[in-house]
DNA sequence: CACCATGTTCCTTG
DNA sequence: CCAAGGAACATGGT
């Protein structure tokens, strides 16, 4: 369930269930997810620790303990869903799920790393995240920044807004839906766009995501996710098939659908390896 | 069986 | 040296 929608919405269902416990067993069940760490050392480094905050940056899950063993313990644990990652609490005796990667003790809960690909990660590790560009939702984010950022490029537009050092948090999905919004056509040279368009982006990229939260947090979400129910965390054909789709998604996912704002086919295209879908009659 | 999948990193190619 | 493309990672859904 992976972009800066998805993780700001299970920030928020977490922060209120982990704040104040105390970690009281770490099983590490799938030694690759905490790579480069060794199952002992992490276990040993999380065990008795207090939750003390959560938080989002990108897409990544930044969970802060209290108080630190030694001084130079970490301080910050750091979690990434990748493709396939879940995380959520359960009851110490309901049955774990086949792909349980990573299992917390929270006292009568545990609290649940699963991932069935194994591309996600628990670890100490806060590089990647320093690594990161503007959080998109905030201040620092705007249009002289984002132009700075697409005018180092000649990168099509919709591959460099996957970069993580332009701007944190956004994927493949709703890189196609704001550059939908913004009547930008994905394979549109980076440095090549004029400010206008860097405007109208930067405000698309906030609005898809802004509302991509608003219905997450309104929408009734199993976090624990077996599936169709969940429109927020599952694209594509099972969301649809769940019940009224209301739009959320444009683009993404509909190609040779009618585009919803002038009727035309919508196109799916391959950038950099990754599907790409626009409309290519508003996007140009 | 074939193809596709919300992400990131590393390797190769030019 | 740099930019861009592709493979790899591992599993499940269609």
């Amino acid at each position: 369930m992976p972009e800066l929608p998805e993780v700001e919405v299970l920030v928020r269902h977490l922060a209120p269930l982990l704040t104040g416990q105390r970690i009281d067993e770490v099983r590490v069940q799938r030694p690759r997810v905490i790579r480069p760490h060794a199952p002992p050392k992490f276990a040993q480094v999380l065990h008795g620790r207090l939750l003390r905050a959560s938080r989002r940056r990108g897409k990544y899950l930044l969970f802060d303990l209290d108080p630190p063993s030694h001084a130079d313990e970490p301080g910050t644990l750091v979690g990434h869903l990748g493709m396939t990652g879940r995380m959520f609490l359960q009851p110490r005796e309901t049955p774990l799920p086949r792909h349980a990667a990573v299992i917390i003790g929270l006292g009568r809960q545990v609290w649940v790393f699963e991932d069935p690909r194994g591309f996600g990660r628990l670890s100490f590790d806060l590089e990647p995240v320093d690594r990161l560009g503007p959080e998109p939702l905030s201040e620092d984010f705007t249009p002289e920044t984002l132009a700075a950022a697409l005018k180092a490029s000649s990168q099509p537009v919709k591959i460099r807004l996957l970069n993580q050092a332009v701007v944190a948090g956004i994927g493949n999905i709703y890189a196609s839906e704001a550059l939908h919004r913004a009547g930008i056509a994905p394979r549109r040279a980076s440095r090549r766009l004029r400010w206008p368009e860097v405007v109208r982006l930067r405000s698309a990229l906030r609005e898809v995501l802004e509302e991509a939260i608003a219905f997450g947090s309104t929408v009734p979400l199993n976090f624990a996710g077996t599936g169709a129910a969940d429109r927020l965390f599952y694209y594509g054909r099972a969301a649809e098939a769940a019940g009224s789709f209301e739009e959320r998604l444009r683009v993404y996912d509909r190609a040779d659908q009618p585009c919803l704002a002038c009727g035309t086919r919508i196109r799916r295209t391959v950038l950099a390896g990754r599907s790409t879908y626009h409309c290519p009659s508003c996007q140009r």
